[in-house]
DNA sequence: TATTGTCTTAAAGTATACTTTAAGGATTAA
DNA sequence: TTAATCCTTAAAGTATACTTTAAGACAATA
């Protein structure tokens, strides 16, 4: 199957605009054109930008995806490479959650919090509830 | 207990500017001075950078932090408006800890494709190997 | 055939969140 | 007392990741 920019747009949910901007970014390998000039992209296409997505979303740099998929483009002489960073990456996004879940603990208290003063009419009574502190002091 | 500006950048690993950003931006209450006008962080004021850096490191924009600082200092005629932010953000979170898991996935099948793909010296044999694609085709 | 809607490019513009610079004042160590 | 090191402000600069604009080409519909 062969989808348009507007198709994949839906598709994916990004906007035709950041498309081209990753394709001239080289977060995309080159995209094949009709007669009139116009993109057409292939299943691949669809998996590659799968993968940008996920690496973007979880918080990887434009700058570090492009390095990603050069190593990509170098074949099986990069494969070592291509290992640690999913390694790396992998690291930083069980870091990343473990953060989040930290935080939210945090959050979770504070609604606490509101359903309480909120019940009270007043914050008076529970500005003595704390949170401990994230800081070494 | 008091700290300088330059304690508190040690103690919360954020760096001065920042701190002195935050203030002007309204996200911090206004911090004391001494008697030559340089800053004087209490407990307190260490408090309310942890809340900051909660909201901020769960991906609550400047602005809307700013916000919630504000509601804070209306006091208690803004504990609805404030718990329905905090519950707001709270689903936010856990929204995004949701999708991180869900792209740790994605980067976990690439971990082990890039184990497999290193032992054979090649990608050629593991290119069929494929990660469901996340978009509705 | 004219209009509408899509596509193209390159370049300039925008949003967010800081960070740096410049110029000067106060405190401490030699 | 002089140098180093902190502090201050306001304003300009930076980084990242897009997004918009402008100008033009192509294809389908009224």
């Amino acid at each position: 199957m062969h989808y348009t920019i507007k198709e994949v747009s839906k598709i994916t949910g990004l906007p035709s605009s950041t498309l081209r901007y990753y394709e001239t970014e080289q977060l995309l390998p080159k995209i094949q054109r009709n007669p009139s000039g116009a993109r057409v992209y292939t299943e691949d296409d669809l998996e590659w930008i799968a993968v940008i997505t996920c690496l973007k979303d979880t918080g990887m740099s434009i700058k570090d995806i492009k390095k990603f998929v050069a190593l990509c483009a170098l074949g099986d002489c990069t494969l070592e490479e291509r290992k640690q960073m999913v390694l790396a990456h992998k690291k930083n996004v069980e870091l990343k959650i473990a953060k989040l879940q930290k935080h939210l603990e945090h959050i979770n208290f504070k609604a606490d919090y509101y359903e309480a003063a909120c019940k009270a009419g007043t914050e008076a009574e529970l500005k003595k509830r704390k949170y401990p502190s994230p800081f070494k002091l």
